[in-house]
RNA sequence: GCCCUCAUCGUCUAGAGGCCUAGGACGCCGCCCUUUCAAGGCGGUAGCACGGGUUCGAAUCCCGUUGGGGGCACCA
């Protein structure tokens, strides 16, 4: 099994989809998981993509046994790495007459491709170059032509036994010869891939649907590649995977809005309640279940049950996934994960103290069944932790809550937990109860709405006797306050 | 245009000829609980694209239609 991403701009989450199942597979059957980046696109690929890809896989939970960083017996895993295997490779399959040169240029292929288009024929390439002469050859180079380097296909079908959709063919007459080696010498993926899935054994190909069409170009050239002696010529059995579909139903892409990995971890999904939502979509552990772990999910993944139906992104389902494995955290686990997003709000430092970590563990239990995301719950809790010199109050919520009528609120709660005993929860709560909704005849919400804003800067907030608590007197009573003095 | 592919609630799915009066989840709408918001509980909304076969019997098998998706690069 194996995953080979190309390194061009922030990963999506097709292709964490498409990891994800190569993983799950490879775990499930106890085979090994060969993780090879394709960068041959020197115009596109870039360092800074490698390493966050490296770092995405990394922080998804999804270990390689073979790949960067891990080593293994089939290296280098970067094709830039490779060069000397595909030109080695690209020479064989010419002077063996599997592979030939093209002299045609852009202009011509379009203007041919065109016609065919409008002669209702198929618009692939259309052989022209196939057989040429001596004499033909020379002038084409005396125009001083870069000849590129096509593939030349069989003329049976080619038909596979696909892992999840079953058996499917393709005429020859629709599958055209291909360019595996570019004008000025750089091998393509099309070379590229097949090679490197050959040399480095790959046995099992789970893909994206996209992927489908150039299989019946790959098949072939793993027997070519047998033939000239790279490989063994054994060809991978391939899987082609349901699309990903974006908001507009089209193939979900990196520019897509919600596309990008990266606002998945800013935002703060948890990698297994990701993973968990795009497990989802294409594959279902049965039993009327949805939530399980990535162990689980190895344990039952079967390609076989992948359904080969497109499936497209629901962002609230997601979320409803990420929150249900957000609730699974044990609190200190928790805690330790909102850390960062706590630091992203500026109210801790880059090491928290240990007094903000004791009160960030007390306060977490308050926050887990009211988040979908880490940062929803770092911004819940934040008004536990930020300076007083820099505590506001939301404007809106001064205006809507703190009128005249809830400043009278804020003032009473004031002065019944300035005189409190003990201050803790069920102290506050049972004098604040006494004092307001008893004394007052409040309705609670009018009663406690107040008092809220005023602490929490906030209308919804977690519980709050509970948030006084950790408050602490002093702070609360400065709060309400301020409060009262604007 | 040509090729490939797919088709169950709005969305993701369960369903391998009788267990289907089509199940679950998300969403949405009520109600309960309740110090806000959630969580939780209860209930509701909503689907086998269509037409032909095969069969005693079809969401399930076959054919066609329609619709969706993907591909048709010197990208991957």
């Amino acid at each position: 099994m194996r995953f080979s991403p190309s390194p061009t701009g922030n990963p999506h989450v097709g292709l964490v989809r498409t990891a994800l199942f190569n993983w799950a597979y490879a775990r499930h059957v106890g085979g090994t998981f060969v993780f090879r980046i394709e960068d041959t696109d020197a115009a596109r690929d870039s360092e800074e993509s490698y390493a966050k890809l490296l770092e995405s896989m990394r922080w998804l939970g999804l270990d390689w046994d073979e790949g960067p960083e891990a080593g293994g017996d089939h290296g280098p895993y970067r094709q830039s790495q490779r060069m000397d295997l595909y030109a080695d490779t690209a020479e064989r399959l010419r002077s063996a007459g599997r592979a030939y040169h093209c002299y045609c240029s852009h202009e011509e292929l379009e203007q041919r491709r065109e016609q065919a288009r409008a002669e209702g024929r198929s618009s692939g390439y259309d052989g022209h170059c196939r057989a040429l002469t001596a004499e033909q050859i020379a002038a084409y180079e005396a125009e001083g032509r870069q000849p590129v380097l096509r593939f030349r296909m069989p003329d049976d079908a080619v038909t596979f036994t696909d892992l999840v959709r079953g058996e499917i063919s393709f005429d020859p007459e629709h599958v055209s010869d291909y360019v595996i080696v570019r004008a000025n010498g750089h091998p393509l993926y099309t070379l590229t891939n097949p090679v490197d899935d050959a040399t480095m054994g790959i046995t099992h190909v789970l893909r994206g649907e996209d992927l489908l069409s150039s299989t019946p170009r790959q098949i072939p050239m793993h027997q070519a590649l047998g033939e000239v002696g790279v490989a063994s010529g054994a060809v991978p059995r391939y899987g082609h995977l349901p699309m990903v579909m974006g908001g507009s139903n089209r193939k979900l892409s990196k520019r897509d809005p919600g596309g990008g990995l990266a606002t998945y971890e800013e935002r703060g999904f948890l990698p297994e309640g990701l993973l968990n939502y795009l497990a989802l979509l294409g594959w279902s552990i049965g039993d009327d279940r949805e939530i399980f772990t990535l162990a689980e999910m190895a344990a039952a993944f079967d390609v076989a049950r992948v359904n080969p139906n497109p499936a497209q992104f629901d962002l609230k389902k997601c979320e409803a996934i990420n929150a249900a494995h957000v609730r699974l955290l044990e609190t200190e686990d928790l805690a330790q994960r909102l850390v960062p997003y706590l630091r992203a709000l500026g109210v801790v430092g880059a090491e928290p103290t240990d007094e903000q970590r004791q009160l960030l563990i007390a306060a977490t239990p308050l926050v887990r069944e009211r988040m979908t995301v880490l940062s929803e719950g770092a911004e819940m809790l934040a008004f536990l932790f930020v300076p007083e010199s820099r505590f506001a109050v939301d404007p809106g919520d001064v205006a809507k809550v703190l009128t005249e009528d809830g400043l009278r609120v804020v003032r009473e709660a004031r002065d019944t937990l300035a005189g409190l005993g003990s201050w803790d929860t069920a102290a506050i709560e049972s004098a604040l109860r006494a004092a307001l909704v008893e004394k007052l005849g409040l309705k609670p919400r009018l009663a406690f709405g107040p008092v809220r804003v005023a602490v929490t800067g906030r209308r919804v907030s977690p519980p709050l006797f509970e948030s006084l608590e950790l408050l602490g007197r002093e702070r609360s009573l400065a709060r309400m306050d301020s409060a009262l003095a604007a």
